[in-house]
DNA sequence: GGAAAAATGTGTACCGGTCTACGACATTAC
DNA sequence: GTAATGTCGTAGACCGGTACACATTTTTCC
């Protein structure tokens, strides 16, 4: 038998607020809209009733009737920087507007998310921000018919929904030209399939395939090397292990993602070589973590806070109305970090081999500046 | 003008259910509810009736008369891994039930967060976790009048909601011993103040209060230096240049979060300086970065995975009328990794001096191995 | 000056659920 | 046999908004 709660206090709704100011409840709620057909002076005499009263109107009851003024994120776990940099951005565009972002996650496995996506709809929120949703793309094209639905970040546009996604092509190249370009040609990569992560997405393809289209491009098929694990940091570190038995060992490896990035970089230091000196590493995303000093990986970088401004930007004009479909590619650009040099020539040239250098190896620039 | 949408199709209402299955709106709320007064073949039949229509209750429209299934987390941002762990075991916690967790980003701004917490509010949710609020404990009390609320993450409990707090005393005492057990002296400690930051809470004071103590237990009242910053990775890169001007600088620093410890290593990087072979580092939160091989840092691990399940626990009890405020304090534990070493006697001692090199500088024990 | 048009305010049905009150019927008590 | 009790199902008010239909007033235009 549940305890009586403590005193509640009744919220202040429209009937209240039309009765403090001696009018009607359309009015009230004409001046809340900005509805055609009020005097200026209905418009401040109800405002001033608002003000007074601390009158919010209530999102579910204006649900039910229309709109309620949100906006639906679904991704598959909030911890993700990039996701969070996405996020950012919707809020910001969506700060201006009357609408308020809400996220919710998906979990990692199908029915995880369906019931994520299914929470979403039943609480009418006007559009749907999906963050690389792992549901088959029918299933997506069924909610779009629902509710206004933005895809991020997967490959397969339907014109049932907008979507936004990062251009892989481009991004895999900006990568693969810097490497090759640093004298590199032993570059191996680390991609993965469905068996292994989640993705019903086909950016692992694009990126492996873009990897061996400029290998081959550059002469280099013979040298190409693919591991096929996860874009996880243990995906990468088994990755780099699979790489690194080769013989020779790749001068460099461009891992699918960055958190793969951080998998090779342990391995890299577990097997006592030192990056880049050794071995160049290179990831995809630029998370926080790639900036860090201590990592300083070279990375692609997709302005996730202009997909999120963009992101809002299409909902919204969705919920307006348009009926056509947008697809937005966005371009990446490369960050340079200390992860990423030029292959030394032979491993006996610099001198004393440093044992588990990391990452943070000096530059020979560096070391002038630190020794002059 | 908006154009007409494309045909959405009319949502499967109670309604439709009842007529399905021949019986009253009534008989089919009751079934959703379990409620009192239906005969088993009522529930069959209603359940056949909802199965075959793929009917699912209108959060909004419940929202309106009761319940809205759900429980908004409010945080600053959603890129924060340690409130990732919150949500996880908080979605773990609500798995089970009916409820539903949405999360919404309140920003570092008193204005923002008010909007954000509003937005709840006025989405009728069931109940609110806040993780770490800005507002006044007056304004978090009024909250909790009109819903049942959880504040995780501060110490200013109060009888109006529940709260669950790490114990950073016994957390600081941890990393202190743990220090002075290696043989440090000399600890520098990284704390900040209202000025420099968001918190409302007592929580960086706690944990400087805390060091100080330690040290003067020890007989180090002298050796007491704390830099006033804040407690992010720039906050951190600050604070350490401020306690590495001293002289004789620390063999050892406390930096009260694993974001400003990060900066500290940046800072100590920076310098020139090796960890743990010149200054040790420590951190507080054992957030994911800490845990890379690379960053390898010591800190202080709150289970946040069990303080989101607790918070789940606690908010049903509440909706479920519990009036009795509930406070709970979850002990902390020490997680040591190789940014935490015993001070070398004397910095010439390691032989040939090695500009710039980082965290992951070899222990006597590696080399020996490497070497051999 | 009078009709048409525009502007303004109100009444009220409705959205999709919940829940109380109540009626019909079956069962038990005396 | 009748009253009391219990079980099951339904009708309909209600939550707090929205928006359509309509009445009333004001303005515009010839």
């Amino acid at each position: 038998m549940p305890m009586v709660a403590p005193e509640r206090r009744r919220r202040v709704t429209i009937s209240d607020v039309a009765k403090h100011a001696g009018v009607s409840k359309a009015a009230v709620s004409k001046v809340i809209r900005n509805d055609y057909g009020v005097s200026q002076a209905m418009r401040d005499r109800v405002k001033r009733a608002i003000d007074e009263l601390g009158y919010r109107p209530q999102a579910a009851a204006r649900a039910l009737r229309g709109r309620a003024f949100t906006i639906g994120v679904l991704m598959q776990h909030i911890g993700i920087p990039f996701y969070a940099e996405i996020v950012t951005g919707l809020v910001d565009e969506l700060a201006e507007s009357e609408y308020q972002a809400i996220m919710i996650q998906g979990g990692t496995r199908d029915k995880t998310e369906k019931r994520a996506i299914d929470a979403l709809i039943d609480r009418q929120v006007d559009g749907i921000l999906m963050i690389a949703p792992l549901a088959a793309r029918t299933h997506l094209e069924q909610v779009a018919r629902e509710i206004p639905t933005l895809v991020l970040g997967r490959h397969d546009r339907s014109p049932a929904y907008d979507s936004i996604v990062d251009d892989d092509r481009a991004g895999s190249e900006l990568v693969m030209e810097h490497l090759i370009g640093l004298g590199h040609r032993r570059i191996g990569h680390i991609t993965f399939d469905k068996e292994h992560g989640q993705a019903a997405d086909r950016t692992p393809q694009i990126r492996a395939e873009t990897y061996e289209r400029v290998m081959r491009e550059h002469d280099l098929a013979g040298e190409i090397a693919v591991a096929t694990t996860s874009y996880t940091e243990e995906g990468g570190y088994d990755g780099a292990r699979e790489l690194l038995g080769r013989s020779p060992r790749p001068t460099a490896i461009f891992a699918g993602s960055d958190e793969a990035a951080l998998g090779v970089l342990a391995a890299l230091h577990e097997a006592g070589l030192s990056v880049p000196g050794d071995v160049s590493v290179a990831g995809y995303d630029n998370t926080k973590l790639a900036a860090h000093p201590n990592i300083a990986l070279t990375t692609v970088d997709q302005d996730g806070v202009v997909m999120g401004r963009t992101a809002g930007r299409l909902l919204l004009e969705r919920i307006e109305g348009r009926t056509s479909a947008a697809h937005f590619s966005v371009i990446p650009s490369l960050v340079v970090r200390r992860s990423t040099a030029s292959p030394r020539p032979c491993p006996a040239d610099t001198g004393t081999w440093m044992p588990a250098r990391t990452v943070r190896d000096v530059t020979a620039a560096d070391a002038a500046r630190q020794h002059g």
